[in-house]
DNA sequence: TGCGAATGTTCGAATATTTGAATATGACAA
DNA sequence: TTGTCATATTCAAATATTCGAACATTCGCA
């Protein structure tokens, strides 16, 4: 049986995952969560080359993840949907897979709820 | 400022994203929601060949999403966490980014969701 | 024992993603 | 207007992912 709007959902669904599946993307993520960020601020925090900031927000962007608001010459990013970084949090709780020490991991997973509790705007 | 445990569980977060980035690997554990399944039963589910699906199937066991039981000749297949069944079918709260026609992803999401609420297992 | 069905593994070609370097644009300040 | 700072875009190399075909293994049954 052939179930055509499942594969359609699920193709948009994997684009969408694949989209997610950055560090540098979710870091970037992470900063917008608390509010716009520009370019200049986005890179001192990743700490990579303008470019790759630009190119990730390029990729964010032409997904409708983030947009910007211009200002002079700089160039403001903000979530559209904030609720996305909630989301993504909840993740945390699938994430003991045992791919890397797992009580180090235990205890990152700990510190990052813990910094990212209560912050999320809206 | 630096703060590793960040990167490292946000490293791990864009792993995990990525696996699941797949338009197979989704249908594969929208298949598990409801119940472990063989690989046969999956290949005829996805349509696609049997080697396919046993690399997905070893993509999400080597990332400890699924696990297997053996029964003589089969092995089924079934989620270890199922929550995350759970937990995708939010994202299509995000899915709506205008990379196809609006109006019938609408509705494909409409019809998906539908499929899929209420038949997740416990 | 030997055959066939169910599953797993390996390989290489095709394709996609990521990266940094180089170049371009556009706004402000002097 | 000229220079410079913030951001965008393009390109090509390096790397990773996906896929099907071929081969391997294991189990149950005749």
């Amino acid at each position: 049986m052939i179930v055509p709007h499942r594969v359609l959902v699920l193709k948009e669904l994997a684009d969408l995952l694949g989209v997610l599946s950055h560090p540098h993307r979710l870091r970037i993520i992470e900063e917008l969560r608390d509010g716009e960020h520009d370019v200049n601020s986005l890179q001192a925090a990743l700490q990579i080359s303008h470019s790759g900031v630009s190119q990730h927000l390029m990729l964010l962007r032409a997904n409708r993840l983030v947009s910007e608001r211009r200002e002079g010459r700089h160039v403001f990013y903000h979530l559209r949907q904030p609720e996305i970084a909630v989301w993504l949090m909840e993740a945390t709780n699938f994430l003991e897979r045992g791919t890397v020490d797992a009580n180090e991991l235990r205890k990152a997973i700990g510190k990052a709820r813990k910094d990212w509790s209560g912050t999320t705007q809206r």
